[in-house]
DNA sequence: AAGACCTACAACCGCACAATA
DNA sequence: CTATTGTGCGGTTGTAGGTCT
């Protein structure tokens, strides 16, 4: 049996399983959460299919444990993806391409399903706005040599007069205080656990994000040599000079391409 | 005011691979 | 060695809320 046939047949039983045990599946509730949250501070994480069972959720494996990553686990870093994340988020892409969570990996706090929504909504759409693939060579390059090169200019032009940003730390958004079944919204921008901690729904809103492009942290120096970030992986050189140097001919169209108004187009 | 459209993001799915029986 | 199970990853979808007309 080949492995596509087998991984068939395992779904098929899955499958069935679920009919059998009434698998719930959408939004997760406040309950649910809870449930979560309370068995994997006691037992700790892994073996998630059995987790999901003893645990009382009837939810699969899979479910709890994307469920626990993307959300409900310390240190999920939410809000606002800042310019620092951005820049490094596109050149990691541009070097590892779709590879979510090892970019992940550069970014506390960040999760690889964050991160490839930024990529989609954000980056996927600039292509799409400039009519080009977003894997395409001409693309890349504006991304590399226009797009965040002036990224950079943003945040060291902001670096002066930097506030922080409302980006939050959670140590997990898990609110033993809500005790009621309704369903955790999924597009809340107030995690669940923050609903009622005093940060202000704008906070998070839309209002904030990109409205102040100097929103940002320490002054990242010297681009090329920055290490802004803690764990910033080790041969991660950012753009690389010489490859620059030897694209510049072409520096012009793009530059035609990749004009203020678009710039600005995906900045806000 | 209301319906259409858009955006952002949580969650699901299929696949691949490693670990284990 | 083979089959099964568990886990992780990347792609995709569904939908609530916001914006536009």
């Amino acid at each position: 049996m080949d492995l596509h046939a087998r991984n068939l047949s395992s779904s098929s039983d899955h499958r069935n399983e679920e009919e059998i045990m009434d698998v719930r599946k959408g939004p997760w509730t406040v309950e649910e959460d809870n449930l979560l949250v309370n068995y994997i501070t006691v037992h700790g994480e892994g073996r998630w299919n059995s987790l999901a069972q003893c645990a009382g959720l009837k939810r699969t494996g899979k479910s709890c444990r994307l469920r626990w990553l993307n959300y409900l686990r310390p240190n999920v870093r939410r809000g606002d993806i800042s310019l620092q994340e951005q820049l490094l988020i596109l050149e990691l892409h541009s070097r590892w391409g779709n590879r979510w969570s090892k970019i992940a990996q550069c970014l506390p706090g960040r999760t690889d399903n964050e991160i490839k929504n930024y990529w989609r909504t954000r980056v996927q759409k600039q292509a799409k706005q400039l009519k080009c693939e977003v894997n395409s060579k001409e693309f890349r390059d504006a991304m590399r040599f226009v797009w965040m090169p002036r990224l950079m200019e943003r945040i060291q032009a902001g670096s002066g007069t930097s506030t922080p940003q409302p980006d939050i730390v959670v140590g997990s958004k898990y609110d033993p205080s809500q005790s009621s079944s309704t369903v955790v919204n999924p597009t809340n921008r107030n995690p669940p656990g923050l609903e009622n901690s005093g940060a202000s729904s704008s906070d998070y809103s839309l209002d904030t994000q990109f409205s102040d492009m100097t929103d940002c942290y320490n002054p990242p120096g010297n681009y090329y040599g920055y290490n802004g970030f803690g764990s910033y992986p080790e041969n991660v050189g950012l753009m690389d000079r010489q490859e620059n140097e030897g694209w510049l001919g072409g520096g012009e169209s793009l530059e035609s391409i990749w004009n203020d108004d678009n710039i600005f187009f995906a900045f806000n």
